[in-house]
DNA sequence: TTCCGTATAATTGTATACAATCATACCATT
DNA sequence: AATGGTATGATTGTATACAATTATACGGAA
């Protein structure tokens, strides 16, 4: 199912579609495209400066991603995002990645356990400095070798969609300085855990690091982002 | 995410996108289509007698689904279920349907138990007379209520993506009368769980449910339809 | 024979024209 | 003034023509 996505991705930047894919895909993670906000073919067409076909595929791409909703006949709106949303996606990510160090403990390559040391060997240092935007990137990457590491694409495709749906949110949030640093430790034990081969261990751990994740997201003020919309969090 | 499927699914049967859809979904469901074969546009096209637009966006469609993989200057190809796939995919819903039954304890409504009441009291029924059909049905639409008493659209669009990835694999080989019988009453228990409130014990069902159900797979065969092409099962 | 390159055919990618649908504004009627 | 209907514009849906890419077949050179 996922076997094949690196590669389209890779063939997609030579083509119009992949290009428009990810350009609108961008400027949404970034929030450009504010939530429920309608895309217009002919608009996002001529800014780019290709015709509707592309823009039409790119808009199913997207919808495969869970970043647009396509209503037929109506329009493409940018998929809104609710507080109840985030906690049941964390609920599910708390588990699944569990799940995902467990099995990764029996399956990772001595170059994956590599990578996972230097990522989190690396946090340390920019985490010092106070270099915010490192971070996250190095924590987007931790749990990507983690996905990798476990051997299943059908778990690692679930896994990275939902780590993608957070994105918007995470990127407004996790930002506070003492955040990164625990989250740093808490991947270090994780680490540790499979390295040691206790998979009950990092399936716990890990379990944790969401759960704490979502934790500080309540925290520091997700919901005056997307408070009542929800309710309760 | 999943809030607006169920209308586009309806206005979708008055686009011709939409029928060759539903036509293709079909198709590589009942096994018309097999495993890694090529779909061809304008082939598919004359058949159903449109052109290739609406034919290459119901492809963009079925990759969402899961059915197809598109390879860009390549072709559509129907997706190959390794035996592995399944086995990972019940070991992801195990996990995942306990959380939902655990969910569903506390959010569950009324008219949500008493269809599940009557569905479990039906298919008491199809299996004293042997009817196969009416209890893969039944099966099916008894997981369809649990997702949706859940109460989370993520949850639940996660489970039918799952569910219904697997029940290409489901149709050969869950038709054991035995199976049938012991399925529902794993059904009736979850069913009562979450009846007198206890969530831990419906999770705890639910969970062995799915490793049941797998199990059986296995016994039943699954091995020879799926078999070398993953390694262990 | 084997290998490589070119020519040809088949297939997907993109642009554009036209049809169908939906939103809006305006006018008529009550 | 409020309501309803029609006309107009905007937007998406579909068909088709053409461009780009890929697969295949064939022929020549080593």
């Amino acid at each position: 199912m996922a076997s094949y996505d690196l590669k389209n991705e890779v063939n997609d930047k030579y083509s119009l579609r992949g290009r428009v894919f990810q350009k609108l895909r961008e400027d949404i993670l970034s929030g450009k495209y504010k939530e429920h906000e309608e895309l217009k073919e002919v608009a996002i067409g001529e800014e780019l400066g290709v015709s509707r076909t592309p823009v039409r595929e790119a808009f199913r791409q997207l919808e495969l991603e869970g970043l647009i909703q396509i209503v037929p006949n109506k329009g493409a709106y940018v998929t809104g995002i609710t507080a109840k949303d985030v906690k049941d996606i964390y609920m599910i990510r708390s588990l699944l990645e569990g799940l995902c160090a467990r099995l990764a403990t029996e399956k990772i390559t001595k170059e994956q356990m590599e990578e996972m040391e230097e990522n989190i060997y690396l946090a340390d240092f920019h985490a010092a400095k106070g270099h915010m935007d490192q971070m996250a990137e190095l924590d987007n990457r931790f749990h990507d070798i983690l996905y990798e590491a476990c051997d299943s694409k059908m778990l690692e495709h679930t896994l990275k969609d939902y780590h993608q749906y957070v994105l918007r949110v995470r990127q407004k949030t996790l930002s506070t300085n003492t955040r990164g640093r625990a989250s740093n430790d808490e991947h270090r034990q994780i680490m540790e855990a499979i390295k040691s081969g206790d998979a009950s261990k990092a399936e716990q751990l890990a379990n944790k690091h969401m759960l704490n994740a979502y934790d500080n997201m309540v925290k520091n003020g997700l919901n005056e982002i997307y408070g009542d919309e929800a309710g309760v969090l």
